[in-house]
DNA sequence: TTGCTCCTCACGTCACGTGAGGTGGC
DNA sequence: TTGCTCCTCACGTCACGTGAGGTGGC
């Protein structure tokens, strides 16, 4: 009996730990659980008892699709506490996205089921609009997130101005958005009328800028319910607006009429989806 | 205006159904949505109005991670109710995934606020038992679905024989089981007296045969909760054994104190894991 | 004619899993 | 000494994403 303690091999601690030894290798690889010790001559790596804890918080953070990365940060954070908040932020996350699954499974029962509401489309002439706008190359995944940050930045530019919101805020997405994933995006708040440029230190702070919505025509359509079932809404304007041999005449727009900040449910979500298209031409 | 309707360009179906071009592409080369026509000299793709709606259920059943081979069969089913029925099925699986996913997240909130109950060892020997078994080799994720199916099976062969189960049922775990995530798992359920191999027709339905669950000596402890806790027991008792330079004396084994048959809540199952060593023998 | 859209092909990513072929340890 | 455990290395998998380099369509 020496002083120092008992290592495992690598079989013994994927026993312990559950986890299997081809996934133990990848762990060293990538540096998220280094053994205690490798002999130099065989290879062999050695596993420490206190290392077992460790493993097992690998294996749960894993089985809720921590990326390895952030794995390999929470474990090595300075201190306990900044651990655990590391953790805990991130299974904030995972609450989040299990909810919204847990949502999309219901949706799409009620898809199955032809539970879904008609969806009515109509011409409309939008006006040219004042607003605070936020202008951003986004992410497809990001994008919630994105307007989670961005809309309470456009409130408080526009309170900021002393001016007041003229209704819902909205977002103008570019083609790329929907056919790379990434694109730009204008996420706009109206106001009663045009702010101007800063023109004192702290006029509109962050990146809000004074912004004009452009009048068009559009095809219109209130879509309710989750935004991943926006696509629903968008295939019957997209359908309406080429069976009829209409030109896009601009990015689509959308008006958050009942928004994330109004309500908790999902369903309660009302967003008014406008293809604009251009009056003077047709496809052939 | 032809008789035939207007095929889309593969960046309109993309703004349409919310499907990056990419993915697209991906789409067509593994045949999950072929376009209704491809250009014979620009290779162009284009998509017919009627394929946006099985675009947008692709959409949703990948954002629910159905693999992309059962995607395919969905969308290949006879008719709507055999396509239909292959979904629910599906959403069933998924549903119970995410309330397990819920369960691992609050299970992981416990263990950063340290409300994990100790774990008491003892010593105990295991006589040997007649049992009922199946053998089989099982792969890691498959287990918990293995057992569901199993274990009616050997109460059914238990019955048949005219026989009486003499406690709960429980598992032999080779090695491998836990050192590649895939290996030999002998379920047994114990009868009062020994069974006879099939001596008359149908005496053993299926593969259940008769089991002598060998003697032995063991690290005994009884897990609380859900299985996938089980590595905290599991790294308690392979701590206890190694420190005492005890010699692992064949497979691990569980028995199903409460089981997944008693109790839907997780937390209320108590599985026994007993660790058998080899009482003649230690480490150096 | 000029952009713009679309094309293919090869390679990258993420977290492992799967062998092949070989060596160390009791 | 014989298995058994462990090793490395290269390649495969799944569902795309990322350029490079090039052509078609209005």
């Amino acid at each position: 009996m020496t002083g120092t303690e008992r290592l495992l091999t690598i079989g013994e601690f994927a026993k312990l730990t559950h986890l299997p030894i081809k996934t133990l290798h990848h762990y060293h690889d990538v540096e998220v659980l280094v053994p205690a010790e490798v002999d130099a001559q065989s290879g062999y790596r050695r596993y420490s008892f206190d290392q077992v804890a460790a493993a097992q918080l690998v294996r749960r953070l894993r089985s809720l699709d921590m990326p390895l990365p952030e794995v390999r940060q929470a474990l090595a954070a300075p201190d306990e506490a900044a651990r655990n908040q590391t953790i805990l932020t991130y299974l904030a996350r995972v609450d989040h996205e299990l909810t919204q699954a847990q949502l999309a499974v219901r949706s799409l029962r009620a898809l199955l089921e032809q539970q879904s509401y008609p969806i009515e489309i109509e011409h409309r002439r939008l006006d040219a609009m004042p607003a605070v706008a936020i202008e951003a190359s986004v992410e497809r995944p990001a994008l919630e997130a994105w307007c989670a940050r961005t809309y309470p930045l456009l409130d408080a530019a526009v309170a900021a101005a002393g001016a007041e919101p003229a209704g819902p805020g909205g977002g103008l997405y570019s083609d790329e958005f929907f056919e790379l994933a990434t694109g730009r995006v204008v996420a706009f708040v109206p106001t009663t009328t045009p702010l101007e440029a800063t023109d004192s230190v702290g006029r509109l702070p962050g990146e809000a800028k004074p912004f004009v919505v452009p009048a068009a025509t559009a095809a219109v359509a209130v879509h309710r319910g989750p935004f991943d079932e926006l696509d629903r809404t968008y295939g019957a304007l997209g359908r309406h607006v080429a069976e009829r041999s209409l030109v896009v005449g601009g990015p689509v727009r959308e008006r958050y009429l009942v928004s994330p900040a109004d309500t908790d449910d999902p369903y309660e979500l009302r967003t008014e989806v406008a293809w604009p298209i251009d009056e003077n031409r047709r496809n052939p």
